[in-house]
DNA sequence: CCTGAAACTTAAATCCG
DNA sequence: CGGATTTAAGTTTCAGG
């Protein structure tokens, strides 16, 4: 028995063992080690590390390689999470949200939550300034906001992308 | 006059004009492009792109390279946001809790914020069952907890690392 | 599924104009 | 900064177990 939809390369679940983790572990932290190095601190030839390597990135475990920027050095100082609810729940109103969301480059970060607001979304701005200026602009311009909520993030103790151990 | 102080490399706040913005924004969706291919989209050769990359890095501008791995392809589908209040807030308690959380692997951010709580960390879980045993064996074991709050995130609409634009 | 080596390809790094 | 060169190195493949 079989599935009769095809699975698209990226909807396939691997099956991931300790060498696929032992790889994933070193190239987030650092993805310009080659495959030579990783294969050298798992005791492994090149070879499988390399197709273990090509193989999630095909099956979307690996979804990018990324220069991680610091926004500090960048004049993008300030992270601000803005907590919003909207006012009509339709899936209609929701997308049209989203979609807007999307599109705002500030935004970093977009997540629907439980609780007493609908979304949390993170702001990355250069001062108080700009923040008011996406605010009042930006945000305030979408058309379903029935309430919003703006916490200031005072410093970042921690922040990773590493999500595998 | 000269400042007495020597800054270290990661110190120095670097002007960046156009054509650093510009190999950010390229390097920060995609890594692995290389000086080539970076210089041909600038209108530039390789030396000056060569040369600007190296100076981000140690500036510290770009502060790593990585690769980012799809959460759900590892089995860490649940993301919990938790909002922490400190009994005391003195350096030392907060230094104490810093230290443990910075140890905690399924913290994958942590930031101390203005409002009613100190803290929000990021959690990332396979499921509940998971979830409940970092809340109760992990956070629960702290000793300077006065009040927190779960939030669980329902879906990611957006998530990037990209703050240049 | 791995090892090991070989072949290929391509990028990084340098130098001169 | 452009342009070309050189050298070095990484990736990729293949036979073999």
């Amino acid at each position: 028995m079989v599935n009769k939809k095809e699975n698209t390369a990226a909807d396939v679940q691997l099956t991931l063992d300790e060498k696929d983790m032992g790889i994933l572990k070193l190239l987030q932290k650092d993805a310009k080690m080659t495959i030579r190095e990783i294969a050298g601190q798992l005791n492994l030839s090149t070879t499988p590390v390399y197709e273990r390597i090509r193989k999630m990135e095909q099956a979307g475990v690996i979804k990018q390689y990324a220069a991680i920027v610091d926004p500090r050095k960048i004049n993008k100082s300030l992270t601000v999470l803005c907590y919003i609810t909207l006012k009509e729940h339709n899936k209609k109103c929701g997308k049209k949200f989203i979609q807007e969301i999307l599109s705002f480059t500030e935004v970093t970060e977009c997540l629907n939550i439980s609780g007493e607001f609908d979304f949390m979304i993170k702001v990355q701005v250069k001062d108080m300034d700009e923040y008011r200026e996406f605010y009042v602009n930006k945000l305030g311009e979408l058309d379903n906001l029935s309430h919003t909520q703006s916490i200031f993030v005072i410093s970042v103790i921690k922040a990773t992308h590493q999500v595998v151990y």
